[in-house]
DNA sequence: CCTTATTGAATGAATGTTCAACAAATCAAG
DNA sequence: CTTGATTTGTTGAACATTCATTCAATAAGG
């Protein structure tokens, strides 16, 4: 129908008509993926996981039914691949982050932080994507190993930035401890975001997970008022 | 069958022979209603939400088909009710324990914390009924509102508590965003619980919890090495 | 042409809901 | 207390719907 191709370009930013859209086949191929894949983030941050349909899927990509099933075998295929892009998404981001920070163990942390909240990781579509997908992931072997995967390498950067924290500066913490209710922390206000409980923004998040640092860290953070880096 | 009337007793404690089970239809109703609920859980927390069938409750709960749309109008009734049936529970257990802890705010957030903690609230089955609904609440207002509930009161205890002993000990942090933190933390660390991610126990969450506490109170909490409650 | 990508209708399986029949408890009357 | 009538609880099969998957036909690119 001519409806359902109108509808391309107002959905999933799908088509992008700008860069090599004609390079053959090989290159539409991986474009189609990846055009799938952000359709099926949309569908799920829409409707849920439950609700998350097929059907939905191509006509948010604006393509015919049967057009998921040739590029990925099947649905569960699509999802494995789709939560596997998010994982790698977040993963290369925070990494960014920690390689920009250099050497200083306060920068690092306070950087790994922002990254978090930061706009291309944290909004509404994918917070809710994610947990679309936690909450699928205790009775799915697949989806839990690739959320466990996220977390076990970033956990343990933080756990070594407070180890180092705490030798360089001579504090008394648990350098474990405080690293694994860092993280919990940082994944809760995720969770809160997502909820959309009491008025809780991404500004407003970041300022209590630097609260977090101010108190732990007091002789690298101090605490403000207003926002801000504030890294003493 | 008969092997269907023999799985009433091995799932979900689902019969209660011991009460007053004869007490008419009114209370059979009732009790039907929480067998069905129990065994929601269950199919929740071993097949997740989007697995969960209505054949799979009647059958978890040894009963028959059509059971459920007699006792719930719909699926989707069964669910709320669920959902309901978990928030009244976590309300009235952490009520009672704020209760019980008197008037010392030390010794109301130790046991608040505790709460969270226990194995009557804090259990895989729980914890992955709580996540599954989490997974689905941004697309389904009536979710997002109870799951809402559920923290609104909670956090604003923690919010009251940390103000009072601010002003008692002379603290300096922030009232609010150290309470709000303390509370995303708890459910990060429920999250992690739930995932089993790096042999988190329930022991170590609170351990974790504890030392946040020990960093932000130190007037209030010692840090111990080992296990404990340690209200200094 | 020939390969590849795409379409959309057909198919079959899964599942929520309905319902007529049945069982059991409760009550009324004898 | 017994018996019959009525309400209440329960069953399992039938039904209708939704949805993932398949596939023959078609379009597009090389």
């Amino acid at each position: 129908m001519a409806a359902t191709m109108k509808k391309t370009e107002s959905l999933a930013g799908a088509d992008l008509p700008g860069e090599g859209e004609k390079r053959g086949r090989k290159a539409s191929k991986e474009v189609r993926r990846h055009q799938l894949i952000e359709a099926t983030i949309d569908s799920l941050a829409k409707r849920g996981f439950s609700e998350t349909t097929m059907a939905d899927v191509a006509d948010g990509a604006g393509l015919s039914r049967g057009i998921v099933n040739f590029h990925f075998e099947s649905k569960e295929k699509l999802l494995v691949a789709t939560l596997k892009h998010m994982a790698d998404e977040y993963s290369a981001h925070w990494r960014a982050a920690y390689q920009k920070a250099g050497d200083d163990p306060a920068r690092q942390i306070a950087m790994l932080v922002a990254a978090d909240f930061d706009r291309s990781i944290c909004n509404r579509r994918k917070l809710a994507a994610w947990c679309a997908f936690w909450g699928e992931a205790k009775s799915r072997p697949t989806y839990q190993e690739l959320c466990g995967a996220r977390d076990e390498a970033y956990q343990n950067v933080f756990v070594e930035i407070c180890a180092r924290l705490k030798t360089d500066s001579g504090y008394d913490y648990a350098a474990y401890e405080t690293a694994a209710g860092l993280c919990a922390m940082l994944e809760g206000l995720w969770l809160r975001l997502m909820m959309g409980t009491e008025g809780m923004t991404r500004e407003s998040a970041h300022q209590v997970a630097r609260e977090y640092l101010a108190c732990v860290f007091p002789k690298q953070f101090s605490r403000e008022r207003s926002g801000g880096n504030a890294i003493a």
